[in-house]
DNA sequence: GGGGGTCTGCGACTTAAGTCTCGCCGCGGA
DNA sequence: TCCGCGGCGAGACTTAAGTCGCAGACCCCC
């Protein structure tokens, strides 16, 4: 792998070029195919991963099969990084979405790594203070909202501008899928996009969800 | 303060005499009647603290009103040092449960603090990975779990030693408190209590809730 | 020793969410 | 072309959770 690639990885990317290339030796490369499982809850921590392409599902699995998303790690995320630090299990699952490749870094290597540069521990420090502040809304959304409202604001967060001024979606998720990202069945999506749909917020055209206006959505929060 | 005092501070244990005598001057001391609200969430963050006695409630308000409890900070505990590192704002309320003393440390003080100070920096990752598991499996009991399981899990957590070879639960919380604890209203406290005690979990005796079994507890999960 | 506020115990009721069971559509492979 | 499968829509039903109202117990404080 090359140095360069390194620094797509945001925690290195102000480390000088011999560091660097220190690094490259603990860095080992995976890819998996759509629906490939790449580590499981609970089993000893082996690294942690950075996506390079493609999108890793992070979720938790009820005993009785049921999922909840924990997050979606795209391009430039990273995953598993809290085994490094207390030596822990995987805390939860992962899963290929779709393709994937992945750079790994073995958790002793890592932790070797953040003790010797303070600038690596400060950048996963600024990243955790995100992910807390992300786990803290997930607690709230789960406890305050209702599904249709959990909904709501999931397309919020998948909008983006088309080119001529209006919104899509970034990707198109199944209903499944959202069902798993949201904590609920998959019935009560349908049942949300209905809700929606009257509040005109969203249009269904022809099983695809067509935002028509953000501040219709914004309301249902 | 007294240095061997910054001592029992954990980010801080390590540090030699004289790095400790020049925190000392970062630190101030903040005491608070029962009730009383330290922050709220959304302003502008001032200081990360440490509970000295006492215990403070950490907690997330919706727009009606109600009341999630992400965690209850004890002695030795800190709470809100995530905008020590991104900036932002307090991300949730603290308000005191009970008569309580803090040291509190000033964002760009700490900030200093950690960025001089490796072995600080590293305590805070092995602190905000154990966050960061807490609040995943608080993601997966809401939304896998039932009340009564929930309830049962905080009384498991509750539960002591007495020394006669019982359990006892290590404080006693009102049934209010349990329900914002457990993101339920109160009235389910009182009918998980009933269903507990049915199953021979515990027992309720004068409104007080004595563990009978932990495994018939556990079982409930 | 009273009295007010807080906490608790119910029961009846409403509502949100989850479950079950279909039938249909659309797409891709044989 | 036809089958099969995954995804979707929809209705009927069940169940968990939340809400409301009120009464009694408790406790602390005057």
């Amino acid at each position: 792998m090359l140095p360069e690639q390194l620094k797509a990885i945001p925690y290195f990317q102000y480390l000088d070029a011999r560091t660097l290339d220190r690094i490259r030796t603990s860095v080992f490369e995976v890819r998996l195919q759509k629906g490939q499982i790449l580590f499981t809850e609970g089993e000893p921590a082996q690294a942690m991963y950075v996506v390079r392409s493609g999108q890793v599902k992070i979720f938790k699995l009820s005993p009785d099969g049921r999922e909840q998303v924990l997050r979606i790690a795209g391009p430039g995320d990273c995953f598993n990084e809290v085994p490094i630090f207390d030596g822990g299990p995987n805390p939860a699952n992962a899963q290929a979405v779709e393709a994937v490749a992945l750079w790994g870094i073995r958790r002793a290597d890592m932790r070797r790594l953040v003790e010797e540069h303070p600038a690596i521990a400060i950048g996963f420090l600024k990243a955790f203070a995100g992910k807390l502040r992300y786990f803290t809304r997930k607690v709230e959304d789960l406890s305050f909202r209702s599904v249709t409202s959990r909904v709501a604001k999931l397309l919020l967060e998948m909008a983006e501008d088309d080119g001529k001024g209006g919104l899509r979606l970034k990707q198109q998720f199944t209903q499944q899928e959202m069902a798993s990202v949201v904590g609920t069945a998959r019935e009560m999506i349908g049942r949300a996009f209905k809700a929606l749909e009257k509040e005109g917020a969203i249009r269904l055209d022809r099983h695809r969800v067509v935002i028509v206006s953000r501040a219709a959505l914004a309301r249902m929060l």
